[in-house]
Parts: C-alpha cells; structure tokens; sequence
DNA sequence: CTGTATAATGATAGCGCTTTCATTGATGAA
DNA sequence: TTCATCAATGAAAGCGCTATCATTATACAG
C-alpha cells in the first residue's frame, strides 16, 4: 500500500481524471461531481497517498508552519509556554518549531537566516525576560523580520514598538503577592530577582514596590536584591541579602520573581537553620509543576502559561494585532504563615 | 534592504548570470570563477536574499527538517531530551518540530499523515514508557512509517523490530542503585514504578531484580509496586505499600522509577513522618533540574538526557543502523543514608 | 432550434529552486 | 593551423502542487 511516493499525477491516472480534479477534491472544492469525487477519494486510499506539503507550499505561498523562539526549555516555565503553543498549532493544522535564544546568538549563523529560508507562516517570540543589553538589538531585529512574517511577542512590548502580543500584568500579579502577605500580618518584604535598570511598568519589581505603597509599608534597599532567574542564582541572592542586615532585620517574607529563584531560597533557609515558613514565608511565581513537592510546598502563582502560549498562536493566525493580558491566580499552599511577633 | 522576497532570478539578475550560476555558488559547487562568485554573493547580500527551503526541498528531496515524538515535555525528562535533540538538530542545519503522542492518538488524525505530509528527513521516536497495550500498535505503525522516512527510538528495541535506537540500560543502572542502597547497609529496598507485565530486559524494574540477586537479598512482592510515572502516582503506590504492611516490615530504602515518583514518595514519607534519610533513604532517577532543591536533596541517576537526544538526531542523520547505550552516573545526594538498626 | 448561463472538468502556466546537458571560449598538443 | 580537452557558464526540464483559463456538456429561456 504505502508507496510513499505517489504524486497528483499518479491519483489523477488511477482516477482517470486530470490533476486539477484531484487537487479539488484535495482542497475541498465544492465544484466536482459526486461521482468523481468519490473516484478520487477512493484511488487517494489506495494508494495511501499524501500531498506534498512542500509543494504546496511553493505554489500557495503557505506553509503551515510556525516557529518559536524562547531562551530554554529545560526551565518548566518555557516548557510550559512551548507546550501550550505546540499543541494549539498542532490543532490548527500547524506545525511548530523550537529556536532557542542559546543556539541563536551562540553561533556564526544569522539568527533570522533559518526562520526565512524556511518560509514560515509566523513566529512567535518570548521576550520575558530580555537582558536590557540585548533588548534594543532584538527588537530592531524583529522590527526587520515583522516585514518577511507575522510576529507575536509574549511578554510586554516596549514603548516604540508595535507588536501583537500576550503578556502577564506582572505588576498586578505581585501587587497582589505583597497584599496577600501584608493580610499575614507582614510588614518586612523581601523582593528577589529582576534586574535594576528595568524601567518596564509591566514588571514584577515594579509590582513589588507600588505593593509596598499601596500598604503604606516603606520601600527599602535593602529588601530589594537582584537576581537572574535561577536557583543558584536565588540562593546566593538571600545569602548576600542576609549577611548584609543584622537578623533582627530580616524579612520575614521573601517574593521570589520566579519558583527557580524560590527553590535556591529555601535551600538558603534550610541550611542557614531558617525555619520556613515559621520565621520567613515565601512566595515563588509561575508555580512550576514541582512547587507543591517542595518543603514546604510553595506558594506561587499559575499564570496559565499554556493558555499564554496557545493564545499566541491564536493571535498568529488571525492576524489581530491585539494586545492580551492572561488572568492568573495565587496558589496558596505551606511557605508562607502568618507573621512571628 | 530585506525584501524578502526576492528570487534566484532577481539575483541572476543583478549579477548578470543566469540561475544556474547563483544556485552554483548557493551551493558552493566549486566550477565557478572567483570574479562571478563574487558579483553574485554580493548581488544576495544586497538584496538580502534568502533560497526558499521550500522550493530547495521540492527539487533535491530533502526539507533538512526533522520530527520528534515523545509523551509530554511538561516532564523535564523529556524536556531534556528534546532539548538534546533540538540543539544536535540545528547544529547540523536542521530544524526540528515536536510531535507530542498525545495530540496524536487524541484526536482523529491519522497520526502518520503529519508526519509525511511534511516531508520530513527523519523522525525520532520516544517509546521509553509505551503503555504495552499500545505497543504493539504503535510500532506496526513505525515500521510503516519506516519505508518512507528515516526512524530512530529513544529506548529499547522490543525483539523482533528493527531500528536504530538509542536508549539507558536501565537494568544497569536500577542494579547499580541497589548495589549501592546495599553498600549503605539496607536489605529491605523496594522499588517503586513501572509496569506488572513489562517483559523488557532492559527496564528498570528488573534490573531491580537482578541487583537484588546479586546481592543474596530476596525477592518480595510487598516491596515492589508499580504506578505511572508521576508524583501523584509515586506517593500513592508508597502509601498503598507502606499501608500493606506491619511498620516493622518498612523497607528502609525504596528506589524510585523516576524523580516525579521520587518526589511523590518524599511528600508521602514527610505527611506520615518518616525522618528521611534517617528512617527511609530514597533514590530517584532521572536527576531532574529540582533535584538538589528537594528536601532532602534527592540522590538519582544523571543518564545524560540531552545527550541521548543529541546522539539520536546523529544516528538519524548519519543513518547508520545501530543500537547505542548512554552511560549514566549515580548523583549522591541527602536522600540516603546507612541503614538504620 | 438557437443562444446563453451554469456546472464539471481539463490544459497549462507558474511557484523557486536543482540538475542535466549543451554551449562557449581558452588552452595546449599534434 | 586544427582538433580534442577542459573550465565556466547558460538553457531548459523537471519537482508536485495550485490556480487561472479554456473547454466541454447540460439545462433552460426565448
């Protein structure tokens, strides 16, 4: 059965028919007999034939693939989106395709040099947590391929730039951290992760402190370290935020800008003899599949990373140029207690 | 600048050559002169032209794009192998598309039809943990899938199939474990995971086994139970064990199929207050980025997951039909301890 | 009947490349 | 000078489709 190799040509003569009869009735039109169509259909399964998406796509101009870059999929976060993405296009009839920050800027090859050749249908793009350095750069480049494909960004969109995309309200998001642990009764907060010079509005630090004010609580550097996103990197920011105050200022509550960060910091705790969540509670974000394993199990925050990455594709394929904010909700489970004193 | 739509005729073109000349140096076929290779490069550059993929693939048959099938990459094992893969992939100019099982069965797509309505190079397949009822099933179906594109396994080759694979030996590895639990002094290990009726030599489960033979310690069903390979999974199957039997009877070490039953296991042991590692020592497998972050820091095989991927995307392309095993290295972690008593 | 609208189908020109084969000058041997 | 040799190039035929016309066959109004 499954030659594998059956072009429109061969269907067209087993049917007995022209080629463009079987492309008809390939594509659904409504003008073919019947009869013919079901002489086509027919000669298709015999052969166990498929038409060439290639082909198809040199002639219609579509390819019925998308792509999507995002800095690694090892961190769940990303899985997350990826997954979300993926499956969204898979039910749309697209194919989707992984380019990793990493291997993009790594080597020789001009980053945009594969997505074009290989004529996709649209990109999408995780700009999250773009290193300012690089931010300027990206985006201009993006600028460029927006004229060659449809681009849609998740994450916020920088004031100059005009993008379709879905992003979290990130600052509402940790505004409502801060609120929900002020309603535990703490008054000592700690911000970690995010980087310094970030002026976006959208982002969680901003949210922090605007928390902080809203509570009337005062905003002190001292309770505001940055980090990159990682485990090792969380840790040794606590560490450092730590050794730097006398304990009896210590927070008694830690917002981590990520579960990774919120992982290095328990570890923190734990080895320093810091009982959690009796005398330092913690609030993580993304709430990786693994938060409610953790000890304790981690407070986060779901921002429906799925729906975030099923939705881009959405926006991709109908082409709005709209901008969308994911919902999210606080997950509340055993790092974080009550304030001591 | 970026028209991006320019063809090998604009660039014939403006070099004043004809096509068959640009594809030459496209291709950097050697019979051109220096003097024409350089108008022409510099004709591409101009006009920032980029050869269709798409019409390349229509000619010369191959779409250098390649496909990946496995269960789910919100499971960083997965996530790492594809990882792996990936980056393998478009080191050698490829582009790699996933193909989740679940899509595939879910809905009433015939699974192939993606797949080679693509046109794709290859396709690596994950059959780590095929369900056995599926089995049989989705192997008829790779060995047709077989005759019209390359194929690779991730994991083991059942008798009587014939791909290239690559895949852990597993039995090796769970026979190093309970070598080691033993080292520490424990005799009542048990393992937790897989499937009853699985007959592979290769899987965990009887390298579990073997390792107890090795060691003269006998065999008992109450310690060995299976479930799926999730944390929910896991910390039920040890809850289901532990309620079986007289607490005097608790194994004191219990091996893991993977990290996620790990993690299950730890949550379970933490509710039921077992100090662990004082009272039950655990081992996991996989080593998953959440490991060391766990409590206690989880021991467990590091297989070299993103290698595996690579080396699959390397046996894919190269062709070769052989059957490669990863090496692996025990992570000792906080999870185990010498055996009490 | 003739003429015209309508439905079904076929012929064919691309799409943007690769590849084979033919052609053109140069070059050097006879 | 003449002819075979060879490097550099061009002409043109696909690759497997889609999509535009053109061509039938059929029906129905005048």
């Amino acid at each position: 059965m499954a030659e594998g190799n059956a072009t429109i040509y061969d269907i067209a003569a087993d049917a007995g028919v022209s080629i463009a009869t079987v492309s008809r009735v390939l594509r659904g039109e409504a003008n073919v007999s019947p009869a013919t169509r079901k002489k086509v259909q027919e000669a298709i399964a015999r052969r166990d034939y498929r038409p060439s998406s290639i082909a198809r796509g040199l002639t219609s101009k579509v390819t019925h693939s998308l792509g999507i870059i995002l800095p690694k999929l090892l961190n769940p976060h990303y899985a997350m989106i990826f997954t979300g993405a993926q499956e969204e296009a898979r039910k749309l009839g697209y194919t989707m395709s992984l380019f990793p920050w990493s291997s993009l800027d790594t080597d020789a090859y001009d980053p945009a040099t594969m997505l074009v050749e290989r004529r996709l249908d649209g990109l999408i793009v995780c700009v999250e947590y773009l290193p300012a350095d690089h931010e300027e750069q990206v985006l201009a480049a993006l600028q460029q391929l927006k004229r060659v494909m449809p681009v849609v960004l998740i994450g916020c969109v920088p004031p100059g730039y005009d993008f379709p995309a879905v992003s979290n309200n990130n600052a509402a998001m940790m505004k409502e951290v801060v609120a929900y642990l002020v309603s535990l009764g703490h008054e000592r907060i700690a911000f970690i992760g995010g980087v310094e010079q970030d002026k976006d509005p959208l982002r969680r630090g901003v949210g922090y402190r605007e928390g902080l004010r809203e509570a009337r609580l005062p905003y002190t550097d001292s309770y505001r370290v940055y980090c990159k996103g990682t485990a090792e990197a969380g840790r040794a920011a606590l560490a450092a935020m730590l050794d730097a105050l006398k304990p009896e200022y210590w927070p008694t509550a830690v917002i981590a800008m990520n579960d990774l960060v919120a992982m290095g910091c328990q570890a923190e705790a734990r080895d320093r003899g810091i009982p959690m969540p009796e005398q330092l509670s913690l609030v993580g974000c993304d709430d990786l599949f693994c938060a409610p394993y953790l000890y304790p199990a981690l407070t986060s925050i779901n921002s429906h990373q799925q729906q975030t990455g099923a939705r881009a594709v959405q926006l991709l394929i109908s082409g709005e140029n709209k901008h969308e904010t994911c919902d999210w909700e606080l997950v509340e489970r055993a790092s974080c207690a009550r304030a001591h004193i």
